[in-house]
DNA sequence: TAGATTGTTAATCGATTAACAATC
DNA sequence: TAGATTGTTAATCGATTAACAATC
């Protein structure tokens, strides 16, 4: 059941219900207890029906006249986002934005945790960096292998992602998350994950000159 | 014609063109003159009616047997996306992330400038970073308003965020890009985008769990 | 009870894919 | 010329929205 789900569910929906968890983790602090989707809905400029609709992906169940149980709901979305799974990762290219992902604290929320970080710079090999220590990059195959590593996150210059991409993959990576303005090449049984800010910057422009 | 299109361009489609851009960009440098659809597609795992489709909303035009000139596309694409519109932006919140930001300099090619940094704390205000002004937030009304400053990046914590906002919206910003994990309740006429790392972290889980 | 809210099934809307004539 | 590729129109697919019975 769950599991079907899993396959059903769509991006907009994964990108809709960390909002309704960030808006019911605020309630809860309030010592809410209960919150309809009408009332959610309202908050963030959607329908009702669209938040009752996933929040029904997550299993989590709601009373009639009453609305979502958040304890329950925050449970179940935590569970269906697989935010209660344990999995760590690695990151390549301890720049600015690297290192701010090195020392990002939310991702424990999420059950993620980047536990070393790479570079070619001899400067900050060998150093640590928000308590993480950093290694030369021909250490990650065997670091990688060694700690059964699946998630790596590339925070390196363009010209260089598709390369490093290669090297996670030599190194048991199976699911890349780029930050780099590239498109990266790479087999279709890798999952992969763009975060590109030029689409981000776009996409408020857009809405921006939509308002106007 | 261009501005009928804006309105009917998809989020998807807008994720997807900077993806064309960034190969583009590279087969540019090999001095390839020339790309077709279907060689595109084949790189980033789509259709290629898909490319076409995507690109047609930029008003490029291909040639049968020989493709899309390269040159031509990337100009359209940045037309399109408003890339060649400069923009300035202030960010409130100067920590690892907006530090991070102050400093990322990709975000010229996209017609974008952060022009100032905002924070409450002492320590950090009347310092620069990365060459940017860290003023207090006190400061933040007259300053955008002064320079008829439109874009605002808010990478404070959490619970700060909705006050952040609301201090945004009051000094004449129309369009905020928010790091923070918090839904933020704001009035419709407000462009948001909302950059959420729990989101991205589980479409990855997610795409990872299917390919196994 | 009356009426607000859920959850599900059906209808609509929009994005993706298919088909194919036009073109180089 | 033959055939690869574009661009457009039509068909399909999937997500959102509407309708409404069930429920508390």
């Amino acid at each position: 059941m769950v599991d079907e789900n899993i396959e059903k569910v769509s991006i907009p929906s994964l990108r809709r219900l960390p909002l309704y968890y960030h808006y019911m983790k605020i309630l809860k602090k309030r010592k809410v207890d209960y919150v309809s989707s009408t009332k959610i809905a309202e908050k963030m400029n959607l329908t009702p029906i669209q938040v009752r609709k996933d929040l029904s992906i997550t299993g989590v169940k709601g009373r009639a006249r009453v609305g979502f149980n958040i304890k329950d709901a925050l449970e179940k979305i935590e569970e269906f986002m697989g935010w209660k799974d344990k999995k760590d990762g690695i990151l390549v290219g301890c720049g600015d934005l690297g290192s701010a992902l090195l020392g990002y604290n939310n991702f424990k929320n999420y059950g993620f945790e980047i536990v070393a970080g790479f570079d070619v710079d001899e400067k900050i090999t060998g150093t640590e960096i928000h308590g993480k220590r950093i290694f030369p990059i021909d250490r990650m195959e065997n670091l990688c292998k060694r700690l059964h590593i699946k998630v790596g996150i590339i925070c390196v210059p363009s010209k260089s992602a598709q390369k490093v991409a290669e090297r996670m993959i030599d190194s048991g990576i199976e699911a890349i998350w780029n930050f780099a303005p590239a498109a990266l090449e790479i087999p279709n049984d890798i999952a992969l994950h763009q975060e590109d800010m030029a689409a981000s910057l776009t996409i408020l422009f857009k809405k921006h000159r939509k308002n106007r």
